[in-house]
DNA sequence: GCGAAATTTCAGAAATAAATGAAATAGATG
DNA sequence: CATCTATTTCATTTATTTCTGAAATTTCGC
């Protein structure tokens, strides 16, 4: 028994490290992919200085990234009766936390490319020359596509968790 | 008419350095969003000297990023007859763009955390004590729910534009 | 209000990612 | 096979991002 809480630490240590390694690849950065996977699997909330010791991080890195997944929605700050610290709980449903991070992905990467291809879509609008319409008629394709998606993404947003299971469901078959 | 050139020309260097910036948020660099930006509105396929000439960037970096960009799929080389050096064009189908970059956001963003996921719920399996199950739980729903987004995304992949224009409009309502 | 404990901010340091430019290699031409 | 041109590689530089640690600020019990 001794010996399974040995396995299980270094296993959440490597599933830590290694959802760090890959917050890289997200466009997240490190600790605050860490810290998300520390508290997914803790029993119970943390503590900024537990999440400083745990990680081995200061103070200031530890506080920007808890304050930053609060931001998001990932974790929440619980405070406990006759204690003044702040402790910090993650979201653990699956479906919430993938609602979430569309949401976020939306507005940082699907929002901002739809502004530059309306204004560029409008800048060349009605143009005469067979280049200024075929740039045009590019950015357009573009432009209808992203905002295609962009619509789709808002919608499974909003659906539940087994109304969207099922229709994925039918889509694999 | 010349007053439309210059219109076309400054949205289109507008276009190109957005993009561009994009491109880090989407965790692929600058530049290579820019070349994939310039490609995509350009008339003609172009040579490194003149991706290099267009951008003002360096030969190395130029060519790094056409040939990623040619491994991912989104860009041809042409080669004229009678010339030497190689040209580049950019693929413009928008579903395909969309596809190509699906797929490899899934190999390298999904495909390393199911990894992850289950090495970790291979190593807590069976677990007997609470702290071991309950990590083991946590792990298995994140596995089972990235898996199935895995599959998902494949079967998307290989829809027919039509088809999947067909899916989401339903979608949408 | 005063002091203790916590949170927040931020300038500078460290780490990481990307770009340069020149040298090495490969490929064609006569 | 000698040469000219294009492609590729890579050590170094530059730019960007992230982290640290200490100072400033806030918060709360007394």
């Amino acid at each position: 028994m001794n010996d399974e809480q040995q396995v299980l630490e270094e296993s959440r240590e490597r599933f830590i490290a290694q959802w760090g390694a890959l917050g890289t690849q997200w466009g997240i950065n490190r600790t605050m992919a860490q810290i998300h996977a520390l508290l997914m699997t803790a029993v119970d909330p943390l503590s900024t200085d537990e999440v400083m010791e745990a990680l081995q991080i200061s103070r200031g890195n530890a506080h920007t990234n808890l304050k930053e997944l609060v931001a998001w929605g990932l974790l929440r700050i619980v405070v406990r009766k006759g204690e003044r610290r702040e402790y910090f709980e993650a979201e653990k449903d699956v479906w919430k936390i993938f609602r979430i991070v569309a949401r976020e992905r939306k507005r940082r990467e699907i929002e901002p490319a739809l502004d530059v291809l309306h204004q560029c879509a409008a800048e060349s609008e009605g143009m005469k020359s067979a280049p200024g319409r075929e740039y045009h008629r590019q950015i357009r394709e573009l432009e209808e596509f992203v905002h295609f998606a962009s619509q789709v993404a808002d919608k499974i947003g909003l659906l539940q968790h087994g109304t969207a299971v099922k229709l994925a469901a039918k889509l694999v078959g």
